[in-house]
DNA sequence: GTCTATAAGCAGATAGAC
DNA sequence: GTCTATCTGCTTATAGAC
């Protein structure tokens, strides 16, 4: 059982290290505006104004410009987020109490950071789904990983071939919960959907 | 049991009535870019241009500019949303049933308009859940009436103090779903998000 | 390598001709 | 009421000084 995370958001929105490169402090920044305002709602500007560097540092270290600072924190994030939220369920013995655990752990922190940072990837998504389609295979690429890897932490518990409903269920119920926690500012939803993947997974048993 | 509908977007997404005028054009045009590309991400320009209206003319009919249009299509197509919902729901008898259909529909209907039209409300909601207070609160109202109204309809089948508890599953599941559909262009988690809301009803009667 | 200045274009919004 | 032209400011991106 590991030690409780102070927080539970990806490192890369927890804000840099002190004394970190102006390269690091762009990710860092790039990360959190990217999250909370979307991919158009974010200018570089903004970016360079947060990351205390200057506008042309982000051309330096990103040649690609806005797009490759965005797939580079969809990349990097998503499996962030994935290893945190293993994290908490491995914080409980039993799977059940588990999940149930996660969730409120995450009920928390949403309260916590003022309903500003859900999930680091789900907003970005949305907004490049129909209109960059190298954004929207990467953000693709990270949940199928969250797939692969839920389903492999389910498999230890419940039958394989309900592992991949489980997680997928698990997923659906992150995202669909941040999403009305952060617009309705309440965090039952999250707890809401604790209680419901416990249901499932004890119906799977 | 009403007749299979053609089509389950919300009216505003489906283009408007031929003849009709150019207040309707640009409601129409504006609800499926702010749905498609977001709220930053859209521009009134080219809702002018996909409306064939004149740009004044959005100033003309919504002199709010574009939160008052973006307001106007968030407290329009969410109750549209809901109703095609529970239409769907209400072509079977069995709820179990039901939850599989409408779920299951959903996914044609997301194959058959390429991926691109999924909840109307979602990428706004988290578009401005952390910019825009007046689009946030909307978009708030607009899923506790969906969470108030799915409840009643689950208030049918359960006992009452589970019908909440399975509405925001619903809700979560729908909005998980059509971000996974849409992300990596498959539509297996709408359908698997429809095979454990039935777990969860059935668990629960 | 770090930073400034500027280019070229598009955003939301408005004034006013017709 | 319909439509055009334009204002101001911000956007991404680049060129080049230091």
């Amino acid at each position: 059982m590991a030690a409780a995370t102070p927080s539970n958001l990806p490192p890369l929105l927890t804000g840099p290290p002190a004394g970190a490169g102006t390269r690091t402090r762009i990710r860092h920044a790039a990360a959190r505006l990217f999250a909370r305002r979307g991919y158009a709602g974010t200018g570089l500007k903004q970016i360079a104004t947060e990351a205390a560097a200057p506008f042309g540092s982000i051309y330096h270290f990103f040649p690609g410009g806005k797009d490759a600072l965005a797939e580079d924190m969809i990349r990097t994030t998503g499996p962030q987020f994935m290893a945190l939220v293993l994290a908490l369920l491995d914080e409980r013995d039993d799977p059940v109490d588990a999940v149930v655990h996660a969730f409120d752990s995450a009920a928390r922190d949403l309260v916590a950071n003022g309903y500003a940072d859900g999930c680091p990837v789900a907003t970005m998504a949305l907004d490049v789904a129909d209109t960059n389609e190298a954004l929207r295979g990467a953000a693709a690429d990270v949940f199928a990983a969250w797939v692969e890897g839920g389903t492999a932490w389910f498999s230890r518990h419940v039958a394989p071939d309900r592992a991949r409903d489980l997680t997928l269920a698990m997923v659906m119920l992150v995202e669909g919960a941040f999403l009305l926690a952060r617009t309705t500012r309440d965090p039952e939803p999250l707890r809401s959907a604790g209680r419901s993947l416990a249901a499932l997974l004890a119906a799977a048993r």
